[in-house]
DNA sequence: TAAAAAGTTTAGACTTGTCTAAAAAAATAA
DNA sequence: TTATTTTTTTAGACAAGTCTAAACTTTTTA
């Protein structure tokens, strides 16, 4: 098995990877809090463990062997989170810092009847997608709101921030994962949008639109 | 919060204090796998956060608060067990390694959460009691059932060998948790038993009467 | 396209927790 | 009660993962 590091590692180098498809030593050293100096140590370890594909100064990519690792460790994460919002009525705001430690308990039949008490649950409660025990889910696209138009709809699908401050605002506008929206107007002087949802209209800025997503 | 294996070592030593109010080095490294030497070390470090009283060559014993972690890591523990058994139908010789990571999830609410979830089980699946959310517990008393003479009976109520071979073996012959037993012959010869559980007679060697425990 | 800036790696050090080997203390035995 | 054995501690070393400071690449900019 690896090391508790190694697993943060190729998670982070997972998730950045979505954005990049060669992630930076800078990138990894941001995600994980930690110096450019440790994380250029960690790509060797990782490297020689062909976890990675690694070129000096060149930035990383993930293995099949380390994407495998990523997504399992990701699986993990999801169905945790499921567990404590579903089960332990926690709310979506309150479930990453507990997944972060519970995602590293090792026991592969664990999660695989987590997942059977809890039905198989498809996503996690920001609407993320949970992989399958082989690494596989459906990479449905999603978009931001702010790509709409007036009088464009689509239904809330995910996040893109999943920061406590973001997922407690959206709560609190009642913009949760479920919900069709449909967009009224969009102000010329700051792209800032109304929505309506349900009987109410609701006014989100533009960062707030970037950060929410629909299914198309 | 503590390291793990400052954990570890908190909760070894409360086990062992259980037997001897005085725990040796000797006896924390065979438990924790570990060497003397290391423990010597660790016992250092524990002393000066005040977690246990430690004077070179004397042993060790728990301080108050030593005790309280040791018993939060013990809740934690016999709770997750609780849960993977009655949950998630692992078998009650399966858990113990898996619980041996779980315990060290920090979140005090989670484990209140979970402990109400299940609602607030008294015992693990192996008999223990679980410390509520304060480290108290009834220390109702066991007896090993090899203290018994000739027809007594008592109700199984814990074991003392956690080890899977014995509590397969238990299972298999339908020695559980809740059953009542009888005495009805003690061989004399090697101090073996006859049992006298439900409808069957079922004969235990004197090593496996002094590891099942009865409620009085 | 040369100089400056930004990003990355190397070198050497530190912490945690572990180890072996040797020294010291305590317990046991003659 | 001295000698032997057992237990414990100390000393010094090591691996993992991190850090700072300095050196080296790459990218950007003028």
């Amino acid at each position: 098995m690896n090391t508790l590091a190694e697993e943060n590692y190729l998670k982070s180098i997972y998730h950045l990877s979505l954005n990049d498809v060669n992630v930076s030593t800078n990138q990894i050293a941001a995600a994980l809090n930690t110096k450019a100096a440790s994380v250029t140590d960690m790509l060797k370890k990782l490297a020689d463990k062909a976890l990675i594909n690694y070129a000096k100064y060149q930035g990383v990519t993930l293995t099949a062997a380390g994407e495998k690792i990523a997504l399992h460790i990701i699986r993990k994460h999801r169905l945790w989170e499921y567990f404590l919002v579903e089960k332990l009525h926690f709310k979506w705001d309150e479930v990453h810092e507990m997944a972060e430690e519970m995602e590293h308990i090792s026991s592969i039949e664990l999660i695989d009847r987590l997942d059977k008490f809890m039905d198989y649950p498809k996503h996690d409660p920001h609407g993320d997608p949970i992989p399958d025990r082989n690494g596989n889910f459906k990479k449905y696209e999603l978009k931001p709101i702010a790509a709409l138009n007036v009088n464009e709809n689509g239904i809330i699908s995910g996040v893109r921030d999943h920061s406590p401050a973001f997922l407690q605002y959206l709560e609190k506008q009642q913009l949760t994962i479920g919900k069709k929206i449909k967009v009224t107007e969009i102000i010329d002087y700051d792209l800032s949008m109304i929505l309506q949802v349900e009987q109410t209209e609701i006014h989100i800025s533009r960062e707030v639109a970037k950060n929410l997503l629909i299914a198309i």
